[in-house]
DNA sequence: CAATAATTGATACTGACTATCGCTAACCTC
DNA sequence: GAGGTTAGCGATAGTCAGTATCAATTATTG
C-alpha cells in the first residue's frame, strides 16, 4: 500500500496537501471495512485534485492506468460514504465534487463551472411546511442553484 | 385551425375530456408552425392519459403503433413548448408530466409516484439572496421535493 | 505463510436516447 | 382540388454513460 507516510501529524513536509486528504479518506473507508488498495487511492487522489465539479468520464480520462469500472466503482463508493457529493447541472449532466459533508446545496456557475456551497439558506422548513400543506410528508429534496460566479458575472 | 373536425378516425360519441386537452395542445403547436399529424396526436393523447409522472419508455410501450423515435421527438417538442414538464426522481430517473404551466416545483411521492405541485412556496427570493451573498448572480434553479403523499404516509 | 474474500480490469452488455435517411403526408399556393 | 415543398415519420444503426461478468490478483486475517 504505498503510502508509507507517517500518518499522525502529517504535514511537516511539503507533501501535497491533497495527500492528507487522501489518507484521511482512506482511513475512513478502512474503518468501514473497505480495503486500502492502490487503484482506490489513485481514484481518491484524482478526485481530490479536481478544482471543480467533474464528470465520471473526466475522472476516467485522468486515470488512464485505472480501469473504467474501477473508477466508477470508486466514485460510487465515495458517494455512498458521503466523501463525494453529486452535482446536477442544468442540462442534467451529473458531476461530482469532494463533499464538505453535511446536507447542503450548490451554487453552480454556468460559465466556468465553479461551484460554491449555498450558505445560510434554510429552505428546509419552508419546503416541509408547503409539503405538509399539500398533504405530503416530506422526506428529502434536491436543489441546485444556477447562475454566474463573481468573475463570470462581469461579461 | 384544424380540428373541430371529427376526423373519421375518431370516436365522436362521448369524447373523453382528454380529447379537449389534445385539441388544445395541437392548436398551440399549430400556432407555432408545427403540423397536426396523426402520430403526434397519438403521443399527446397518451401523455394526457397518464395519471402520474411517466417515463419516455412507458410512453413508447403505450404506443406500440408509433415509432420510438417519433415518441421521443414528440415528447421533446412538448417539453420545449412547455406543454410537458420534466420531473426528476430521487434516483435521477427522468419522468414527464403534463405541465400546469409557469414555473413551479413538484412534490413527489416515493411510494406511489404521485405528484403534486408545490404551492405557496417562494424559495426564489431566498435563493437569490443567498446566491448574491456568495457573489453569484442567480439565473435559475432546480428543485424537487420527495416524500409520501397522504395515502401512502399511513404505512 | 496460507486461506479467504474483497478488489481489480478487460470486456461485454444494457438502457436511454439520438442520428440517419428514404419515404409519406400535411400544408400552402394557385 | 392539384402539385410542390418540406416537416414529419419509422426502421434501424449508433452513441453514451454506466453496469454486470468473471477470471486473475491482492489486502487482510488466522
Amino acid at each position: 500500500m504505498v503510502t508509507t507516510t507517517p500518518r499522525h501529524t502529517g504535514h511537516e513536509h511539503p507533501r501535497p496537501r491533497s495527500a492528507a486528504v487522501v489518507d484521511d479518506i482512506v482511513a475512513q473507508l478502512s474503518d468501514q471495512g473497505y480495503r486500502d488498495t492502490e487503484p482506490r487511492r489513485l481514484v481518491i487522489s484524482a478526485v481530490a485534485a479536481q478544482g471543480r465539479p467533474f464528470t465520471a468520464e473526466e475522472l476516467c480520462a485522468s486515470l488512464p492506468c485505472v480501469g473504467r469500472a474501477t473508477v466508477y466503482r470508486g466514485l460510487r463508493l465515495l458517494v455512498e460514504t458521503d466523501q463525494v457529493c453529486r452535482v446536477l447541472l442544468e442540462d442534467r449532466e451529473l458531476r461530482y465534487q469532494l463533499s464538505h459533508q453535511g446536507h447542503h446545496h450548490h451554487l453552480l456557475c454556468a460559465v466556468c463551472g465553479a461551484s460554491a456551497d449555498l450558505e445560510g439558506c434554510d429552505v428546509e422548513d419552508m419546503l416541509r411546511e408547503a409539503a405538509t400543506a399539500a398533504g405530503f410528508r416530506m422526506s428529502g429534496h434536491w436543489l441546485e442553484v444556477y447562475g454566474r460566479c463573481g468573475e463570470c458575472a462581469e461579461d
